[in-house]
RNA sequence: GCCCUCGUGGUGAAAUUGGUAGACACAAAGGACUUAAAAUCCUUGCCGCUUGCGGAGUGCCAGUUCGAGUCUGGCCGAGGGCACCA
């Protein structure tokens, strides 16, 4: 009997399914599709072990719908364009598309090893002229439908990275991927209309039944729906304004009103631009800084204007108008109207300023001498002072009365406001897709016709100066359009943009002329399953969702709207921690143990390890696990097998060598007990009550893999694949060769075909199997044993256990059981109030 | 503060969706084989007493039910998301 040699017999297989191309995906109408896909990776060097676990994932399930039958569509391509490139080729003095191209292949070959069925002729790369020439086309569709625009606008600034950040991308203030504290700076930008979709990208969240609740709630509450009521403020005093438009939630406190505060960045902040006053202000708000997190770290502050605010609800009630930093111009009119009663904010604000805090709102348990103290109260109850709207009830009938009211005086109107901002696109970076767009002498936008796309990204440019390489480029800028000579845009595209169509790209991928054919769209989307991170529960799907509406925006030939059906977040995979006795990370390869608990420095023994807790796998805290070292030790099914293997998909997994080795000696055993079944099968044949068995068995270990693979609950079946094997095992060490064994091992091999493919295709080619590779359809009539173990109860609590016949009465049950030493005992110490027999399941006495 | 998710042995986790709690695996301990080690195999969730049996037991407290890890309410804890969003 030989071992089980991975490297070669792995290495086979893989060649065989490249040169027969099974994985390779024809359309075929006749045939029902099924549209599998990862999030790609970004080409950063060589594979990760999160890479790992997302394609394998997929990887299963691609198998797994093949088998089935489907006509599956698996491919795979790399989101190429970014700052990584850049920055890489900064500090190494390398050219970013030499750098990408030599990534894309190392992790292109890694994949390979990994034994995943992907369609590799549908290969796509977006820092390809190839794939964003077809990206630069769909920029000025969206252009001309409105979709597209340019502004002034204050950015997020990271000045490391000198780039302009989306708000999204800011995460507690700052850079995402720099971690640079993020400033504010005023440029002209390119956004994508994303909000004109707000209620839209609302809405049908609700029609995704196959995603996770969690990620659909996330992007609820990023779109950030509210419903509240627009009021004019007429103003009094010095300066030529006299309304200012509030957005408010809860108008209904309007006799609370004590101040109006406005964004230092409002219209109004013009008449007081020459009030030193309102300098200092203005720099002491920057100091605090401009992002919404340090906003919210910092007190409360206010300048005081010589305006007044007049309530519409009464004219007599005249309130002072301040700039404060804690209102934020992006959101509603970047205006609000206080009411400190019932609103913390304002209730500080207040405080500070001594200003009126009069309560409106009392709880349903207090009368109505209720007032505020120390805190505001934003609770349900009734309206108190507030005269003509005194006893309506908050929030939900005081709003919708006092709405109703203000729109019958013409004071305010009934509105939906968004927290949804529009994308922001521009980025001052070299490794980006070109926007193509130009601009003439008088600065007007200038569309690149047609005939002179791709505008393609100069090679051999000096990245190695400050801000944006393009910008040097003079050559490259100059462009003559119409016979005008005019400059191009030197911003690139965010690579977000690359990634939210890229779906569509792989159904059409070798289509010269087009982005995406509609026929192939109309056969392959939507994705059918697209599995990832949780990371991208936001940005990512939300951009793709809202690009496939603005594609079919004024095109009615495009008939899908939600580019995924099927969502799978997929959890990480982490690894212990480990820092010596100066708080410096360690790498798993630089420690050892002798039992297990306690770990010692390799280079000085005597050096003691502290154990941190196990997190996800990053370079900064050397807790990585390099997928190639373990691929070439254990071989890509073993991997395959403990990636899979312990936790839900969802969930994090723990990496643990003892986990891998446990793998790769499965893999070993199961060799062996295929080499042992393939002997038996040389025999004689034999026939006895054991086949029964053995069918039983094989049909609900399938019946129980099929059941886990239609709900991700991979863990499972490589639970089951342990008991398959065991119970083989067991069989085969009869040496008999039972007339129905061949078969059903063979049935095993098939279902066990998505999780280890290159092992259970070796199995089958050395048991001569030559059919095709098809799922075993489970017979229904093996998956009720026909004896059946009936639980004895007394008072709900287990007291024996009775194997009986199937479907048996609940007399002859009785009749079984009733001489039964302990039965007897609980009935003659009790009276039997009752008894409930569910039938092949359990009997309960009721004994008092 | 609000929203979401999750609490099961030393660990990762199963549990046919209300019906035998702890499948499967890791670790640890004990045992078998071996001159010995490695490898392999077997046993072991906890607390009692002698095999066997009894008791408690799925974060805590109630409730519904013949029966609750699963359903309902309240509390506690962990993780994630959002936020001076008016």
């Amino acid at each position: 009997m030989n071992r089980f040699n991975f490297k070669d017999i792995e290495n086979k297989w893989q060649k065989l399914w490249e040169q027969k191309k099974v994985h390779i995906s024809k359309k075929d109408t006749n045939k029902k599709k099924f549209y599998c896909l990862e999030m790609f990776p970004y080409p950063s060097g060589k594979i990760h072990m999160g890479h790992v676990r997302n394609y394998t994932i997929g990887d299963v399930l691609s198998r797994y719908k093949t088998l089935k039958g489907y006509n599956v569509l698996h491919p795979m391509g790399w989101d190429s364009f970014g700052m990584p490139a850049e920055n890489a080729a900064k500090q190494n003095n390398l050219n970013p598309k030499t750098w990408t191209e030599s990534n894309i292949k190392t992790m292109k070959s890694q994949l390979k090893q990994l034994g995943l069925s992907i369609d590799w002729d549908r290969e796509i790369s977006t820092c390809s002229a190839d794939y964003y020439k077809h990206q630069q086309k769909l920029f000025l569709e969206l252009y001309d439908k409105g979709l597209v625009y340019r502004k002034e606008s204050y950015v997020n600034w990271d000045p490391i990275d000198k780039t302009v950040l989306a708000n999204e991308q800011v995460i507690d203030g700052k850079g995402w991927r720099s971690g640079a504290v993020v400033e504010r700076k005023k440029l002209n930008q390119w956004f994508f209309k994303i909000s004109k979709f707000s209620d839209e990208l609302l809405r049908d969240l609700d029609s995704l039944n196959e995603w996770p609740e969690k990620v659909k709630t996330m992007q609820k509450n990023w779109i950030g729906k509210s419903l509240g009521c627009e009021i004019n403020f007429k103003i009094e005093g010095s300066k030529e304004i006299d309304l200012i438009r509030c957005f408010t939630t809860r108008p209904d406190t309007l006799f609370g009103f004590s101040f109006l505060a406005v964004s230092i960045d409002h219209p109004l902040s013009k008449y007081y631009e020459d009030n030193a006053e309102f300098k200092n202000f203005k720099k002491e708000c920057s100091k605090t800084g401009t992002t919404e997190e340090s906003i919210a770290q910092a007190t409360k502050i206010g300048f005081k204007t010589d305006l007044l605010a007049i309530n519409p609800l009464d004219n007599l009630i005249k309130v002072p108008v301040y700039f404060a930093n804690f209102v934020l111009m992006d959101y509603g009119f970047g205006a609000v109207f206080g009411c400190p009663a019932h609103d913390q904010r304002d209730f500080d604000f207040a405080k500070k300023y001594k200003l009126k805090i009069k309560t409106v709102v009392k709880p349903d348990n207090e009368d109505d001498n209720f007032t505020v103290k120390d805190e505001a109260y934003s609770g349900p109850g009734t309206l108190i002072n507030s005269k003509f709207l005194d006893g309506l009830k908050a929030p939900d009938q005081s709003i919708r009365e006092t709405i109703k009211f203000l729109e019958n005086k013409n004071l305010g109107e009934k509105k939906i406001n968004y927290r949804l901002k529009d994308w922001g696109v521009s980025r001052q970076r070299y490794w980006g897709c070109p926007i193509p767009i130009a601009y003439d002498e008088n600065n007007d936008i200038i569309k690149i016709p047609e005939n002179q796309l791709p505008v393609k990204l100069p090679e051999n440019v000096n990245i190695n100066v400050n801000g944006n390489p393009l910008d040097t480029q003079d050559d490259w800028k100059k462009v003559t359009i119409n016979g005008k000579i005019c400059s191009r845009e030197t911003d690139t595209l965010d690579t977000f943009v690359d990634s939210s169509w890229y779906f569509l790209r792989f159904c059409s991928a070798n289509n010269k002329s087009l982005a995406f054919d509609k026929s192939d769209l109309d056969y392959w989307m939507p994705v059918d399953q697209y599995i990832g991170g949780v990371e991208h529960a936001i940005l990512h799907l939300l951009y793709s969702r809202f690009f496939m509406r603005a594609i079919n925006l004024n095109n009615p030939g495009v008939k899908i709207v939600e580019p995924f059906k099927g969502l799978f977040t997929q959890g990480m995979v982490c690894h212990e921690t480990y820092k010596d006795s100066n708080d410096n990370w360690l790498s798993p390869d630089e420690i050892f143990s002798e039992n297990g608990r306690e770990y010692f420095l390799k280079k000085d023994p005597k050096q003691k390890v502290r154990i941190g807790p196990s997190e996800s796998m990053s370079k900064s805290k050397r807790n990585t696990i390099d997928p190639q070292n373990i691929i070439n030790l254990y071989g890509a099914d073993a991997v395959r097998f403990f990636i899979l293997a312990d936790s839900p998909p969802e969930r994090d997994v723990q990496w643990s060598d003892e986990g891998m080795i446990s793998a790769y000696k499965f893999i070993q055993k199961f060799w062996l007990l295929n080499e042992q079944i393939l002997e038996i099968t040389k025999k004689k044949s034999h026939s006895d009550d054991k086949e029964k068995e053995i069918d039983i068995f094989t049909n609900q270990s399938i019946y129980k893999i099929n059941q886990a693979l239609d709900k991700f609950r991979y863990n499972v079946i490589i639970a089951t694949c342990h008991e398959i094997y065991s119970f083989f095992k067991k069989i085969s060490e009869n040496k008999k060769n039972y007339k129905n064994l061949k078969k059903n091992f063979e049935k095993i091999l098939l279902v066990m075909m998505p999780i280890i493919p290159h092992i259970s295709s070796e199995c089958l080619d050395k048991l001569n199997y030559n059919e095709n590779f098809r799922w075993p359809e489970v017979d229904l009539k093996y998956l009720q044993n026909e004896n059946n173990n009936i639980v004895i109860q007394v008072n709900g609590k287990k007291r024996g256990l009775v194997s009986v016949q199937k479907n048996i009465e609940e007399n002859d049950l009785i009749k079984v059981i009733k001489d039964k030493e302990l039965i007897k005992n609980y009935l003659n110490n009790g009276n039997l109030l009752k008894t409930i027999y569910i039938k092949n399941k359990l009997i309960n006495y009721i004994i008092k």
